[in-house]
DNA sequence: CTTATATATTTAACATGTTAACAAAATTGC
DNA sequence: GCAATTTTGTTAACATGTTAAATATATAAG
């Protein structure tokens, strides 16, 4: 019995927030867990979270990466990258060295076990992105794309 | 010195995923975290999180709303939104009573120390919103949820 | 060379996300 | 009516998000 789709149910108060069924937060929100839905079953069936894959994923991409370019990257805050490293070198799908040039920073890189990891997730996320590509429409996912690039790089 | 932005430095390597810079988890990640920058440091100043603010803001806006609608509204995960109303409520922003035709159901309403907090927040948050929207584009905005919306209901 | 400042990472503390298991109440089938 | 099933909400356990503070190393100022 909750029918509030009647305007006029609305603006009778100034002093009520935005309506929330057209905000901004909760629309990213609601759009990022449908597509995570379609992958989060696959990456749990291979015991890995969604972080996990983006920081192994961006280690195979670009070879070594220090932690801020890792956080950088995979949009991951420091705090929560240091646990995602340790969980992963524990589980020795990565390595972790001393950089030798500067003691503060942090290297990483893939090891032989995530590179494993990576062969068997990585054909199934293809599969699984280019059927909400195409689903959605190729073209509207790069308009999309764009138009959320615009909006995140707003404050630049 | 990362410049990998020459498209012949992908595809060299079928068993990679895909470009994770334009990967569409990512990006609504970015966009969302963009957006709730804005909104994040005011909601602090009133010593309410992003979850709590929506919490009581439905609340004001739908009046007595049970869990399980509540979950559906702010799209919050039912077991995180038992600790938000537990903390919600020994804050007094909140009141909790037990449905009496159906004992399963928890009834919620705003207290008026959470219609105090709504009062305080809402004109800075619709500031914040109308801002946003002026520099993005307002029609930009209903175009990108639209968008987002029908990402949201691919599955449905 | 030494102190002050800046940068990179970690730790701490708390809130939320996520899945699974559980408890209690309601509904369905027989 | 009553057992089986479904629905609602909570608890548990672990991963991540978020902010602030701490630590260690590097760089700049003097």
């Amino acid at each position: 019995m909750s029918r509030d789709k009647n305007p006029d149910d609305l603006g009778h108060d100034a002093l009520l927030p935005h309506n929330t069924r057209r905000s901004l937060p909760i629309a990213l929100l609601r759009a990022r867990e449908a597509v995570m839905a379609h992958f989060r079953p696959m990456l749990a069936r291979h015991d890995i979270t969604e972080q996990q894959w983006r920081v192994i994923r961006i280690l195979a991409e670009a070879g070594r990466v220090d932690a801020s370019e890792m956080a950088d990257k995979a949009f991951i805050l420091a705090p929560s990258l240091t646990r995602i490293i340790r969980s992963l070198e524990e589980r020795g799908l990565i390595s972790k060295h001393k950089d030798a040039d500067d003691g503060r920073r942090v290297l990483l890189e893939i090891a032989p076990e995530g590179m494993r990891v990576i062969a068997d997730v990585s054909p199934e996320s293809r599969a699984i992105y280019e059927q909400l590509e195409t689903r959605y429409g190729r073209e509207r996912v790069e308009v999309l794309l764009d138009m959320l690039d615009e909006l995140a790089t707003l404050n630049d």
